[in-house]
DNA sequence: TTTAGTGCAAATTTTTTGCAAAGTC
DNA sequence: GACTTTGCAAAAAATTTGCACTAAA
């Protein structure tokens, strides 16, 4: 088996690595999560809080930073609000985010690989597809609208 | 003249017929947003503030609200921080933010003309260009990176 | 004169920070 | 035992709201 994915606990070993300590809350948070998908940092409170142990708001955003920055989450900016973390994977997306009914949609990001290429030839800039929403009117609100013009 | 685009100062009959009335803020407001560009309301409320009378804040978020109702200012996001504001105009253009620098480029949204007719052909769904912003590296960020590594 | 808009101050909301106590290695 | 991490409380930062007063129409 590789190893291209932390496996199961392997981050724990690159945690200690780093001069990091496990901790009750990190495991939490990172459980958390991996559970809820695209949570804000106090959904992901909320969600800890009913589990078990109930963890700081303010650990939750020191803890999520240095998760962040092991590669173990990252976030996205799906709107006006606070940014949502969720755990990185292979098959990323783009999200869509509906203006009226605050909806949010994927789509393969095989959608934007010409965009994604177009810009790392001719700007030299790498995309970091999963972490730009986009944003616009979804088909439903569309056609609401439409009825009601 | 063509009308299409509110012509100098049509837009006060507009926020007449709505009912609204022209105050000296609105005015200060928009002219600041207008030679700003991609500003937050603290630095749009600090441009007023050097000219002549000072808007408090407060009544400078309740105008960028107004102001953007009527489609005379629309806001972008750029990254983590506050929303940025902006005049619409027909060469809207798709924002490059970099990770590490923070730099934001721009690139003709004719880059992404292929994307935005495609997500409305298969999902129904209508892309507001201007809103998104594409997050990545940069160039010089990416060139620097390899150097360090 | 009538009704909308502004300034001001206070209340919210969201995120950050200092520091003593608790926990990990 | 040494050094990191957490909880708590307070500070910051960013927006919003209530209301009396000012100003546009």
């Amino acid at each position: 088996m590789g190893r291209s994915v932390p496996a199961a606990q392997g981050w724990q070993a690159e945690l200690r690595a780093r001069g990091y300590r496990l901790t009750a809350q990190r495991q939490l948070v990172l459980e958390a999560v991996g559970e809820l998908g695209h949570a804000t940092p106090e959904e992901i409170a909320g969600a800890v809080r009913r589990t078990a142990t109930a963890v700081n708001i303010s650990t939750v955003y020191r803890t999520l930073e240095l998760l962040e920055e092991l590669g173990l989450v990252q976030h996205t900016h799906l709107g006006h609000g606070a940014p949502t973390y969720s755990i990185p994977s292979d098959d990323d997306h783009v999200h869509l985010v509906c203006r009226d009914c605050g909806g949010v949609d994927e789509v393969a990001n095989s959608v934007v690989d010409d965009v994604v290429r177009r810009l790392s030839a001719e700007r030299g800039f790498s995309v970091d597809v999963g972490h730009f929403a986009v944003f616009g009117r979804c088909r439903a609100c569309s056609t609401r609208g439409e009825m009601s013009d």
